[in-house]
DNA sequence: GTTAGTTTCGACTGCTCAGTCGAAATATAG
DNA sequence: CTATATTTCGACTGAGCAGTCGAAACTAAC
C-alpha cells in the first residue's frame, strides 16, 4: 500500500524535525516518492500528519479493547491497559510517543483521531474512579490521581529515549510498590 | 529593562504558538517594540529562546537551592522541593512549563541553561539515591524512581492548563499518598 | 547651538517550503 | 496499436518570515 509507505517514511521525519521542521521535499525522499505523489494521495501536510495519529491511535485502541472488556477488578484492568500500551510502545518505537506528545504541540481540533483519545481517556478515567470506590486505589481525587498517574506513565515510558526501554517487569513492580493497593495492608 | 519586556512579550507567543511558529515581528508587535529593535538586544530569535529559558532555569534553581541546602532527610527535601517547583509554576503560570517541555522540541544543546537543568536533575537523583538507601523510599532502581517522579510531576503540575491548576496541598497529600514511606509501616 | 553616541524603526532582501502544474510514464481495455 | 485512465514526477510559484540596512529620533556633553 502506497499510503503506509508515505505514512512510515513521514513518521520518520516528523519524529526527528517537528511538524514545522519537516518538509514534504524530505518526507517524499524518505519515503521514495516525488513530492507530487504525496499530494496524490494526501491534500496538505497536516492530512499526512493526521493520518499517522488516526491510524496509531486506532491501533491502540483496537489492541486494548479486549483487556478493558476482560472484566477483571478495575484495578487489575486499569494495570493491564499500562503494560498493554507499554507493549505497543516497545513494538512500534516512536510512535506512541508521537500519539501522546505531539497533539499538545499542534491544534487540529476535531480530527478524527481525537475520538479515539477521548475514549481511552475516558476508560482511565472510569476505572481510576470505579477503582477508588471499590477501595482499590488511595482515596483521591479521581482527575487528580488521572494526571498523576497519566505523567507517570509518560515518564516511565517516553523518557527512556537513550538507555534501554523500561521493561514490562519493571513497570508492573513500580506501579504495584507506588499505587500501593490499601486492601492488602 | 528593555531586555525583559522583550522576553515576556515573546513568552507569551513562544507558549501560544511554539518556537517555529512565533514570528518575531509577532514577538516585536507583542512587547511594543519594532522588529529591528529585538535585533539590537538579541542576534537571533533562537537567543530570545534561550535567554527565557536561561533566566527561568536560574531564578528556578535560586529559589530551590536554600532548600536544598536546608539539611532536612531526603524524602523531606525531596518533597518540599517539588513543593517548592509547584509554587513558582503557579507565581508564573506558563513559563515552567516551557522550561521542563520546550527543550525537548528544540535542539539546542550545549547552552548555558542547560547546566541549571543538569544541577537540578542531578540534585534530584541523588535526593532518590540516598533516599532509597535511607529506606525512605520504595526500594527501586533510583534511575526508574526519577523517571517516574519526574513524570507524575509532570502531569500533576503541567496538565491543568483548563481547570484550576493543583494546589500545594494536594501535590503533598498525593505524594505523601503514593509515595508511602515504607518506615511509617 | 553642534557633535557623537545610543536606541528605535519600517522597508527591504533572500531563502525556504507548502502546494500546483503540466507533462511524462505506466497501466487497462478494446 | 490506439485510446483512456491512473500514477508519478521535477520544475515552478507565491507566501511567509528571519535577519539586514540605513536613516531617523532621542540623549548627553560641552
Amino acid at each position: 500500500m502506497r499510503q503506509d509507505r508515505i505514512l512510515s517514511g513521514a513518521l520518520e521525519v516528523f519524529k526527528s524535525k517537528g511538524f514545522d521542521g519537516a518538509t514534504m521535499d524530505e518526507i517524499a525522499a524518505q519515503s521514495g516518492f516525488g513530492k507530487a505523489t504525496l499530494y496524490y494521495y494526501f491534500h496538505s501536510k497536516e492530512e499526512v500528519f493526521a493520518a499517522i495519529l488516526e491510524n496509531g491511535w486506532m491501533s491502540l485502541w483496537s489492541s486494548l479493547e479486549p483487556i478493558i472488556a476482560g472484566g477483571e477488578g478495575p484495578r487489575q484492568t486499569f494495570i493491564n491497559v499500562l503494560l498493554k500500551i507499554a507493549e505497543n510502545t516497545k513494538e512500534r518505537p516512536g510512535l506512541f510517543e508521537f500519539l501522546f506528545n505531539a497533539p499538545k504541540a499542534i491544534a487540529f481540533e476535531e480530527e478524527p483521531w481525537r475520538r479515539y483519545q477521548h475514549r481511552l481517556y475516558g476508560t482511565i478515567q472510569g476505572l481510576l474512579e470505579d477503582g477508588i470506590k471499590a477501595g482499590e486505589f488511595p482515596k483521591l481525587d479521581p482527575q487528580l490521581l488521572f494526571k498523576a498517574m497519566g505523567g507517570l506513565f509518560m515518564g516511565l515510558v517516553l523518557m527512556g529515549d537513550k538507555n534501554k526501554p523500561v521493561s514490562e517487569k519493571e513497570v508492573e513492580e513500580l506501579l504495584n510498590q507506588l499505587i500501593t493497593d490499601p486492601t492488602q495492608k
